[in-house]
DNA sequence: CTGAAAGCGCTTACAG
DNA sequence: CTGAAAGCGCTTACAG
């Protein structure tokens, strides 16, 4: 049956300037885009690649000393929305500027595998996006830097010696902290945002910054619940937490929550309790994903400005390809942007 | 100031080797954990490898002939959350049997450019998951096809010739509609859903099914305004939707969408109308995402089954790298998994 | 344009 | 264990 007859794949440049007729040498020059060629050769050449399929050989290309335009991203396994966001977008302005980009997706204790892969695969550059072990991320950063290999770490804050790049999640609970001042808030419930966690200490700080302007404070003006339940920081996480507020009899009047799916479930909790939202209670959530929207009432967030983010990641990426290593290490903090919405209100007068 | 003196770094096993003491080829062998060797030696090298960051050229190894283990991911650019979830347990598996992964994140016409990266890192599979440009993909997959690389479509059926495995969207619907159709209702509103959308062809077959097998039709059962707004396909076309079928008399009791933000807009819209789901209409998305527990009611949808169709993908995949190149495609439908919440009920008596 | 040659960084027999 | 050698598939001068 000819129709299962295929031609065996070509496999070298010998192989293929053979059946094109050229010599090795010219087929080369060809395919580099070297001047002083006749365009009849160059046409021959190109309609042979597109009807054999042939390409050539990336290991052979680089090791023969062309740069590899790579650069490596270790990825969070913890895919939310909003980091998905960031990987299309750092994605696409690589490619735009002819960077090609392996990904490895890993646990956040996994790094040590992939920076040696991507090391071995000669990349320019590594990028770290999400929140990884706080000992891994700092050895890796260290070995890096070590070797002068430019690195940046996009939100994952405080790595010793790390270019980083990070929404100011400080500044942003402050201003969501004060919005809710502003509408006469003066105690808050914190649903998922604790000292516990190392990755949302600076939160800590800013709902401090925010309390501390007013004559507050966080021991005197915020309750915890979080201690009664598994840490899921999820939709029933924050559904558990606002039922064991309802309750209560002296009962926050403001929520402030990890995340979105933690504050659309606070919202639902409350509710299910006769609690209406925002007239017994406030909810505010944080990332400000679709679901701020579905929720009822609308959710109260903050963005986090993925463009901005990955734009001066890109740009700090760049300032330090093929430029000398610099030891101090870069940081820039990324403004972000609350977004009011339908479950913040006024404080009910008793 | 010493502490900015670093060590140049090593570029080669010759290099290494000489830094160590030891032969090239010895270095090689225990690199490569071939047997014969004393474990001092090991040790040596080992511990030297630790302390000097040093990694073997990726390029060089490959060059050399050893097989590259890397599979090539096509991802479209469209990310939705369980499209990642995909690529997370996809790129898991990969791992665990010993292969890396090149993934593009790229736009549905994006592909043949991808597709020759691919090629040119001697990959020993490619993947798609998404969406593509008809044409296309088509092409990619009769271009692989003809060199015999192996390949796998994840969720595109109806591409010729083209290993397939997707969810069965068709049945789901149809599951969906005979719920639908066992709580009383028989006029059916659909939003998102229509033939002017090649992907959504096998949905609406699966509500033809369901409505044939009780003496009804597509024709004569449901209702579109899907003509009247800009096609979004997020929470705001459907709330607009809703809007409109809210609006006339003769309304379709029951709602089917192409996603779940398109059907928690629905609920939205429905409600701020004054109508009641499912009192007065049932809604139902289709993805299962978390949004559907942050909606209220919380919605009726599909689950795409992530596991099982990464893990009959990956099967899929293995059956085909190494072994003869097979002329027939294979083709796996999942089985979907419908998912019943608050927004479906039975029809309102009139 | 051609053709022969050197070299990129590895691995793998091979003789010692 | 060592050391010299061949070869993987490319590019890049070089002489013709």
């Amino acid at each position: 049956m000819p129709r299962n007859i295929r031609p065996a794949p070509i496999r070298s440049t010998a192989e293929f300037a053979r059946h094109v007729g050229l010599a090795r040498s010219t087929v080369s020059r060809v395919l580099n885009g070297q001047s002083g060629l006749k365009q009849e050769t160059i046409d021959r050449v190109l309609q042979a690649m597109a009807e054999t399929g042939f390409s050539r050989n990336a290991f052979a290309l680089h090791l023969k000393g062309k740069r590899t335009a790579s650069v490596g991203i270790c990825m969070e396994n913890l895919l939310r929305v909003p980091a998905v966001l960031k990987l299309a977008e750092l994605q696409k302005r690589l490619r735009e500027r002819d960077y090609t980009s392996l990904i490895e997706v890993l646990d956040p204790d996994g790094t040590k595998r992939a920076v040696s892969h991507f090391l071995s695969m000669r990349v320019e550059a590594v990028i770290f996006i999400g929140y990884f072990a706080e000992k891994e991320i700092a050895e890796r950063i260290g070995e890096l830097s070590r070797v002068g290999m430019p690195h940046i770490v996009i939100d994952h804050p405080g790595v010793p010696g790390a270019n980083t790049v990070t929404l100011d999640r400080r500044k942003a609970m402050e201003e969501l902290t004060r919005h809710l001042i502003g509408l006469g808030h003066t105690s808050f419930g914190l649903l998922g945002i604790s000292e516990a966690a190392k990755s949302t200490w600076d939160r800590l700080r800013g709902i401090a910054d925010a309390l501390e302007a007013h004559q507050m404070s966080l021991e005197g003006n915020t309750v915890s619940f979080d201690h009664l339940f598994p840490r899921e920081y999820n939709f029933e996480f924050g559904r558990s937490l606002a039922k064991s507020f309802a309750a209560i009899r002296s009962r926050p009047t403001a929520f402030l929550s990890l995340n979105d799916e933690i504050g659309a479930g606070a919202i639902r909790g409350f509710r299910e309790c006769g609690l209406d939202v925002p007239g017994h209670v406030s909810v505010t959530g944080f990332n400000n994903q679709d679901l701020c929207l579905v929720s009822t009432p609308q959710l109260t967030s903050v963005d986090q400005q993925v463009s901005q983010t990955i734009e001066a990641a890109v740009d700090m990426l760049f300032s330090q390809i093929g430029k000398p290593h610099r030891s101090r290490p870069m940081i820039e903090l990324i403004r972000p942007l609350v977004i009011v919405r339908e479950s913040t209100g006024p404080v009910a007068r008793a």
